[in-house]
DNA sequence: GTCACGTATTGCAAAATGCAAGTAATTTAT
DNA sequence: ATAAATTACTTGCATTTTGCAATACGTGAC
């Protein structure tokens, strides 16, 4: 009950999109799955940001709660759970792609990792096209 | 050096762009600039959300320290100032548009606001150059 | 049953947030 | 010239959220 409760209903459409995915963590969650493929619990632990395991599962629970991930057991490991996109979580893919962007024209910092940036600008349909694929 | 200290050097795009403005009040006061042609700090104020004063300086701090926003006199009334998007700010047009496009699909609230979802999608380019015009 | 693995929770310190009140600089009114 | 009003910001304090480490739970392997 943290984030919910912090719901601003003020009918705005940024504000909805900010108080459903607009936290530190949420959008690079996100990025794990649809850029990386990751589809654990313990793969998103593992990146390169280092998120806490209990902000990991709260963060999950809410983008469930949201409509935007949906959790499912793997049938391959019966232990493990899969998460993945749902069509409203796809559809993030074009904000994904415009930080992207946005980030490649400003970001000019020496060690910027450019590889998305120019995949994005050589062919920004097919990368949408892949980013919703997974 | 609450958020600057908290820069998270991965070097990707995505992280970049969070680190810059993917906190709850940002982009909030972008789209205050950008879609409602706010400029002023008591203007900020009085957004519908409630943001409070130490906050809003914080912020705007942070993002005249990121190059995303720019202070000066107001000419007209010399107690006062104004806060200006930079080109920087400025290109986080589509980032909004997206953000707008997505909730516009998602939000099923009976009160949600489609009233810049409708512009947005009856003319996308025009919409964006208006953001951008301020 | 016991052990390992993947997922999830808890406890606690540190940081960020929200709110209310107060300060400072400049302008207008008297 | 002084007082009041405006605009911008600061401070103090209670509450909430975060981050980190340790621990617990649930499932399947042996």
């Amino acid at each position: 009950m943290t984030k919910e409760s912090k719901k601003r209903d003020t009918g705005c459409p940024v504000t909805y999109g900010l108080d459903t995915f607009g936290d530190r963590w949420s959008l690079l969650i996100i990025r794990e799955m649809m850029i990386l493929g990751k589809r654990t619990y313990s793969e998103f632990l593992e990146a390169d940001e280092g998120i806490a395991s209990n902000i990991l599962i709260a963060r999950l629970k809410h983008l469930e709660a949201e409509g935007i991930v949906e959790k499912s057991r793997d049938p391959d490991n019966r232990r493990a759970y899969i998460y993945e996109l749902t069509k409203k979580g796809r559809d993030l893919a074009p904000i994904l792609i415009e930080i992207i962007i946005w980030s490649g024209m400003h970001d000019n910092r020496p060690f910027a990792l450019k590889k998305a940036v120019n995949k994005v600008k050589r062919d920004r349909t097919g990368f949408e096209a892949s980013l919703r694929a997974e």
